[in-house]
DNA sequence: TTAGGGTTAG
């Protein structure tokens, strides 16, 4: 198709770019042709080829191709910026950037978008700042659309308050501007604060629309406001807001993350359109919430409907299999995506973590650090994590202190993984290692996350730290519990002390092992709620083995279902019984 | 001829 020797007129090469869009070779070659066609307009034809490139994600190629242009032009600089941005090669861009400014080419209103955003990617948090600087020198800082970016980078440097000031000094924020940092808010983990803000939208009378919607009922998931959720929807829907396939998702995922697999199943059912992220979000919720054979039937029923499922949509059904113990599936499951031609199903790291927390939790610990040796790919945090956690469950101190080792050379600083490593040795009563774990911790200065509960109540989310007494009710909670203790001792709870899975907090004194956040939310709950609703409590960490009994005694006590999220997954009390059938 | 916002997983 392409001529080898006779010179290609601009025309025949710009047409020829067109068709080749995808295809590496052929751009190769039309490079080779462009270069040595003699015309004088290569910089429009090399345009058209690094666009080309961008677009196939070629961008040592496209950086290639830039070089080689006479003196680009700013928009030329940006294009490869964008390129850069797209493809998340922020260290690029800086490098270019530093480029810009020893060419002495001045970057536009149209770079700083792209830069800022590199360096929210690289996430360097005095790169953050010298980039700021650079905006404001440029005179771009009032700019909406390069504010807008600034804010979000300060969000995901954990810099609350830097930007929140500048997103309060912005002057005339428009209606995008509130939806990003709303939505930013929701991404970093800041729901409570996203909350505020819509709030605070609606008395500015700013019109929110289905952007706001979505980052909304994904807020009141993490937050398990399922009152929130549904106001806001009812209200968008009053409105007149157009709530399509992406509103309806995250308004499933909304009510499988406040444990209502009831209200996720009727909406299922009733939405006019689903897609791939509507199944997989109902499979995963399954599985969170324990419900096992559901997110499975779901899988085949996806199947039989010929939706392809996605590598997400595998992570689901790889949880439910671990949930439920069920190894043999969970290979077969595994080895489907392992066969499969298709790209998009490759096993990534994730999935291998699911495989090992599958054969880790049923007790196959060999085998499973066996299948972390065969990975192709170089085990990453996770994945030592998901044996570590493995070897909590099953007591088995000689692997865990392996695998701890190795975790601290992946990753020193996350002390969920010290917390396991300690907990693994107090079950073995190895107490000197403790001791030598926790003071390591000291000393390296590792965080430990201060465990914490919330229920919510009349549109209302009331937080509880353990010993918390800066409640309102404080004197009617602690009055419940004592009440409640008094009785489910004589229905023959004993306080579990020595939990394999206690966290650091439990620690404590016994005394204080009563008084842990998810004691104190329970209480709340059942002083303030409806007799016959559940009591749905949220915790940021995972609940400890006690409060897993007691809470499985206060549903046999008041008859009252108690639905607790904790960082992994969903206990669903009913009756002196928990759905997690104590797999977990 | 370019720029800011949304759903599943982590």
């Amino acid at each position: 198709m392409l001529a080898k020797q006779t010179p290609l007129s601009k025309q025949m090469l710009s047409k020829l770019l067109q068709t080749s869009s995808s295809k590496p070779k052929q751009l190769k070659k039309i490079h080779a042709l462009v270069l040595t066609s003699g015309l004088s307009v290569k910089n429009s034809l090399l345009t058209q080829l690094l666009e080309n490139l961008i677009l196939i994600g070629d961008m040592c190629y496209a950086r290639q191709v830039f070089d080689e242009m006479h003196k680009p032009r700013v928009f030329l600089w940006n294009t490869l910026f964008k390129g850069y941005v797209k493809h998340k090669l922020p260290f690029e861009s800086v490098v270019l950037y530093q480029k810009m400014r020893d060419l002495d080419v001045r970057p536009d209103e149209f770079t700083y978008p792209f830069v800022v955003k590199a360096i929210s990617q690289l996430g360097v948090w005095p790169c953050g700042f010298t980039f700021h600087a650079h905006v404001v020198k440029h005179g771009f800082e009032t700019l909406g659309i390069v504010a807008t970016e600034l804010v979000m980078m300060y969000m995901k440097f954990g810099e609350l308050s830097s930007a929140q000031f500048l997103f309060e000094s912005m002057q005339g924020k428009d209606l995008v501007a509130w939806n990003a940092f709303i939505a930013v808010c929701v991404q970093t983990g800041n729901s409570a604060l996203a909350l505020e803000y819509y709030y605070k939208m609606c008395a500015d009378a700013v019109q929110f629309d289905s952007f706001t919607v979505v980052s909304m009922l994904s807020a009141c998931g993490q937050l398990g406001s399922l009152e929130i959720g549904k106001e806001v929807y009812d209200r968008a829907r009053k409105e007149g807001i157009d709530c399509n396939v992406i509103v309806e998702n995250a308004r499933l995922d909304m009510y499988l993350k406040c444990g209502s697999t009831e209200d996720a199943r009727f909406l299922f059912e009733e939405m006019e359109q689903r897609n791939v992220v509507s199944w997989s979000t109902m499979i995963v919720g399954y599985a969170m919430n324990g419900d096992s054979d559901e997110a499975l039937a779901l899988f085949n029923m996806m199947q039989r409907e010929g939706i392809r499922p996605n590598y997400v949509t595998f992570l689901g059904v790889l949880s439910a299999c671990s949930h439920a113990g069920l190894v043999d599936e969970g290979k077969r499951y595994f080895s489907i995506m392992a066969r499969s031609n298709d790209k998009n199903l490759e096993p990534r790291k994730e999935h291998y973590a699911c495989m090992v927390d599958l054969l880790g939790r049923s007790g196959l610990l060999e085998e499973a650090y066996e299948f972390i040796k065969k990975m192709p790919m170089e085990p990453d945090a996770g994945i030592w994590g998901a044996l570590l956690g493995a070897c909590a469950v099953h007591r088995e101190t000689k692997l865990g202190q392996e695998v701890a080792d190795l975790l601290v050379e992946t990753a020193p600083d996350i002390g969920a993984y010290q917390v396991l490593l300690s907990n693994i040795y107090a079950a073995a009563g190895k107490w000197d290692c403790v001791d030598k774990v926790r003071s390591k911790m000291r000393k390296l200065g590792t965080k430990k996350v201060t465990a914490y509960s919330s229920v919510e109540f009349e549109g209302k989310i009331h937080f509880f730290n353990r010993g918390d007494k800066s409640h309102p009710q404080t004197k009617a909670i602690y009055e419940k519990l004592e009440e409640i203790l008094k009785k489910i001792r004589n229905m023959g709870y004993v306080p579990q002390t020595g939990s394999v899975f206690h966290d650091v907090e439990t620690e404590e004194k016994e005394s204080s092992l009563s008084h842990h956040s998810e004691k104190l939310a329970i209480a709340f709950g059942l002083i303030n709620g409806r007799a016959g609703d559940p009591i749905r409590v949220m915790k940021n960490l995972r609940t400890c083995e006690d409060c897993h009994v007691f809470a499985k005694f206060v549903s046999r006590l008041t008859s009252r279902d108690i639905i607790m999220r904790d960082k992994n997954r969903f206990h669903h009390f009913r009756n002196g019984v928990c759905s997690c059938r104590e797999f977990w």
